[in-house]
RNA sequence: GGACAGGUGGCCUAGCUUGGAUAUGGCGGCAGCCUCCUAAGCUGCAAGCCGAGGGUUCGAAUCCCUCCCUGUUCGCCA
């Protein structure tokens, strides 16, 4: 509960008794927030005009006439129809900066739920490099988690490696078979054909994945080469040990690559999980069998099964969900299925983040396991793809930016802008500010947007350290941080005569409503709001620290006070969002 | 063709679940602000048929219907 709930809570009381008073005992009405300047809360009166057959103006007239302002109510009016009202200034500046000095990092956390959830993010094939069309799934997934361990959750992220199928198959028949002189080469003649001048990256994933080009060259055009990956499939649908471990050992060596990008925006996966550990335990095959039993389980002529699931709310030409190959093999989804049922064994609630791509694969997966007897089912959030202004992003055609590029830009930028302004600085601080600033810019640029909008990549807006940008945030951590330092002691001063000032008041509402939005990022799994929340704080600082002279003050400790309490909540906003909070920069 | 998303000033974006007062903020543009705590900042100005059309309502960006545009999808691929 935060000050504003008890606040709206109060109003809702206070207009209950004044209904009675004038004989409307009961009458339903709404407490919203304001949107006029100057009022916190209101109650239109709109709806009630038809129960109580008055003009709504007069309601909120008499209303207002009722209601005299109490406890945390500091002043009722009626204006056009609505019943607005204010919170008294002094108890909301005295209980939350009491609140934040008490709390600290965990002022705006919800107490623990015991409720396990499982977030499963990324988990993209490990067959080349992150690139940014696919960069918003661990962006996303780390950033819900992070809002779901403050709605106070035990949280597991985790990743789900494809280590079964053709293509890392090919992948694996490459680094065994394919050179370093021809992946060399290859890698050469790709980044002509991206049109990039410089050499291709010297880190696993991106070695890796010549290895992969060249394999799948050889393969459209050498039959020889055709019947061996073939070969290495057969004998890996068969369970033969060798093979399966072989290529997962090559998903392992990619993965480092992959692990290596996601440790640099600050991206940490707590588990990973690997597809074929499904049909070395037997339990797809097992899946197999149950699904088999249903009443809604068929066989096409070829031998393949499926269930139907046109009584599940699936549409289209095909509603049948195959589950086995003619040969009776399983598939990823029946794969991934068994995947679920071991979630579901760890976990109460399941996340999956998932592009827009697998919108109508989610589906038929909760159709199956409503059909394995499940009640409760894994929660998709969907993202709509990164494409560049050229087009949708294709490894193949070239048109493709790599997250590790944009990352090394980003951080190059920031760099760039700190020599700028900090010649006093000794390199290598520079360059761990660089660091924190470039990919507080690269993660928030991404995370700003609703996951299901389109979203056009642009190295402009990717590097924009200005505005609703990552580095504003951190800009205004620094300065707030540079003010206590300068400070040196201070003792902590809640009185709320001494923080009057608009700005302030401003600031403190601000601050006040952090739980509610951890509230909505995490358990609402509306993560955009937390970036623009950050902003709205960072901004709310900037206008105090404008207007209001701190370190020179009569009022100098309850000043500071303030502004480390928008330090302490900034902070823990910054860590919310996966970035650094810098103390200079 | 069906299904599922998105469409908001030149560009990006919030609000839509649960209808309310002048539609949120940023980029870019224009005009100001460093003898003072970090100018990656602050202040002000210009800029909008909320994709189009109907409907419901005292009131619609928000709810309902139709249509248009964009993306995704409709594999014995993963």
């Amino acid at each position: 509960m935060t000050i504003m709930d008890d606040f709206q809570e109060e109003i809702r009381q206070r207009v209950s008794v004044a209904l009675k008073d004038i004989g409307a005992e009961g009458t339903d009405f709404v407490v919203e927030a304001s949107t006029m300047e100057g009022v916190d809360m209101a109650v239109p009166c709109f709806p009630l005009a038809k129960a109580l057959r008055k003009a709504p103006k007069d309601i909120s007239d008499d209303l207002a006439s009722r209601i005299k302002p109490e406890g945390m109510i500091s002043k009722v009016s009626s204006v056009n129809g609505f019943l607005n009202f204010n919170i008294d200034t002094q108890v909301l500046v005295k209980s939350t900066l009491d609140e934040v000095i008490r709390c600290q990092t965990c002022y705006g956390s919800l107490p623990k739920s015991g409720i396990r959830v499982n977030v499963e993010h990324t988990s993209t094939n490990p067959t080349g490099p992150i690139h940014v069309g696919r960069a918003r799934n661990p962006i996303i997934g780390d950033t819900l988690a992070r809002c779901l361990r403050r709605c106070g959750h035990d949280v597991m992220t985790e990743y789900y490696v494809n280590d079964v199928g053709k293509q890392v198959v090919v992948l694996t028949w490459g680094v065994n078979n394919v050179t370093d002189e021809e992946a060399a080469k290859n890698s050469e003649e790709h980044m002509k054909e991206i049109g990039q001048n410089e050499k291709e990256r010297d880190k696993t994933d991106h070695k890796l994945v010549a290895k992969y080009r060249v394999a799948n060259k050889k393969m459209e055009s050498d039959p020889a080469v055709q019947a061996e990956i073939s070969d290495m499939m057969r004998r890996f649908e068969d369970g033969d040990q060798e093979v399966i471990d072989t290529v997962r050992h090559t998903a392992e060596i990619m993965l480092d690559g992959l692990r290596e990008t996601l440790g640099e925006i600050n991206v940490v996966l707590d588990r990973y999980t690997w597809e074929s550990q499904f049909i070395a335990d037997g339990s797809a095959k097992a899946i197999v069998e149950k699904l088999k039993q249903s009443k809604y389980a068929g066989q096409t002529d070829d031998g393949a099964w499926y269930v139907d699931l046109k009584d599940f709310g699936i549409q289209g030409k095909n509603t049948k969900f195959t589950f086995t190959r003619s040969d009776g093999t399983t598939l990823y989804t029946t794969r991934d299925l068994a995947y679920h049922q071991d979630k579901f064994t760890r976990a109460d609630r399941l996340i999956d983040v998932l592009g827009e791509d697998q919108k109508l694969g989610s589906k038929q997966l909760c159709s199956a396991l409503e059909i394995l007897g499940y009640d409760k089912f894994p929660e998709p959030l969907f993202y709509s793809f990164v494409s560049l202004p050229e087009g949708k992003m294709s490894t193949r055609k070239g048109v493709v930016v790599y997250l590790d590029d944009l990352i090394e830009e980003a951080v190059a930028r920031a760099y760039e802008e700190i020599r700028k302004r900090r010649q006093d600085m000794p390199e290598e601080k520079m360059r761990a500010i660089a660091k924190t600033v470039g990919v507080a810019a690269v993660r928030f640029n991404i995370v700003r947007v609703q996951p299901e909008k389109q979203f056009v990549f642009k190295w402009e807006d990717a590097l924009n350290f200005d505005g609703n940008s990552g580095p504003y945030l951190q800009y205004v951590h620094a300065r707030a941080c540079s003010m206590l330092r300068k400070a040196g002691e201070f003792k902590h001063d809640t009185d709320p005569s001494k923080l009057t000032h608009a700005n302030e008041i401003e600031l403190v509402k601000v601050i006040s409503r952090y739980e509610n939005v951890l509230r909505s990022a995490g358990d609402e799994m509306h993560i955009h709001v937390l970036p623009a929340y950050g902003h709205e704080l960072a901004s709310a600082f900037n206008r105090y620290y404008a207007e209001v002279q701190i370190l020179k003050s009569n009022d100098r400790d309850a000043k500071l006070t303030l502004v480390e309490c928008a330090k302490t909540v900034l902070a823990d906003v910054l860590d919310c969002l996966g970035m650094g909070a810098p103390e200079e920069m």
